[in-house]
DNA sequence: ATGGTGGCCTAGCCA
């Protein structure tokens, strides 16, 4: 029984449309994530996604900043949106995905705070931020619907490069927010806490350098090629198994007027 | 080198 999940951060969903619908068209994952939709709930294109397929949508959106949605072809239930640090921004939104073969899937899809520039929370209050919000998914389990015979996939841009390799430069990195220790740290944290698999790093060994985001201000991004591997598909244990792929679409990053993130896939095949 | 580019809330934020 196949199945494909697409994390992509769209950096507003409204513009980049077309670019959107060429991914669905021909990737064709039963689930989009998207993040950076910019865009309120009362504005969101589902009746073009409708058109191509994606019947099932939970969208989490707010005028001009963040915003998160879930597109399905496969039924969506129980979708929820959580708020984190006491802030109502729409950086979460979760469902869950009837998969083939009776599979049940929650799905959580992030879009965690940037950070700001100065990695240093005494003076840089989005710094504070980003930490506290991390520190408050820890309490977010891969196991935590097992029990009722739900798995769990968590994506998303979580603006943060764990590993040495998803970086262009570890050293030059060390001090620049999405790559310091402290949220390094934090985020591996989070994972062992919470029993989560990082699966594009089963995939691909830690000696390769991915990277899923390149910067706008680069004068040839390609060339440069400084990226970084902000954007994560995490899942339960029980789920690592039956990946079968890992598609990090890089040539996206040249389509005209891209996003600065290129969409990555999970396949599964349970 | 403290810029650079891009999107939305028109112009100052945010990334």
């Amino acid at each position: 029984m196949a199945f494909s999940v697409t994390t992509w951060n769209i950096n507003s969903v409204r513009l980049r449309l077309p670019l959107v619908q060429h991914l669905l068209e021909t990737v064709q994952p039963d689930v989009l994530c998207l993040q950076e939709t910019k865009c309120p709930n009362d504005a969101f294109p589902s009746a073009a996604f409708r058109k191509i397929g994606y019947e099932h949508m939970a969208i989490h959106g707010q005028k001009g900043y963040h915003g998160v949605a879930i597109l399905s072809r496969l039924p969506l239930s129980d979708d929820q949106r959580l708020s984190y640090c006491g802030i109502a921004d729409a950086r979460h939104v979760s469902a869950v995905v009837e998969a083939p073969g009776e599979r049940r899937i929650r799905l959580h899809n992030f879009y965690v705070p940037a950070g700001g520039d100065e990695p240093n929370r005494d003076i840089n209050p989005k710094f504070g931020h980003k930490l506290d919000f991390i520190e408050e998914m820890r309490g977010l389990h891969a196991e935590s619907e097992l029990k009722d015979g739900i798995s769990s996939i968590l994506v998303g841009d979580l603006n943060i490069a764990p590993l040495e390799t998803d970086v262009w430069s570890h050293k030059q990195l060390l001090k620049v927010v999405s790559h310091t220790p402290v949220e390094t740290e934090n985020l591996t944290g989070m994972q062992q806490g919470g029993a989560w698999v990082d699966l594009i790093r089963t995939h691909i060994p830690p000696e390769e350098k991915v990277f899923t985001w390149w910067s706008y201000r680069a004068k040839d991004w390609a060339a440069a090629d400084r990226g970084r591997r902000l954007d994560h598909v995490w899942s339960s244990a029980d789920l690592a198994d039956g990946l079968s792929k890992i598609e990090v679409l890089r040539e996206a990053r040249g389509w005209e007027r891209p996003s600065d993130h290129v969409p990555v896939t999970a396949h599964f095949d349970f």
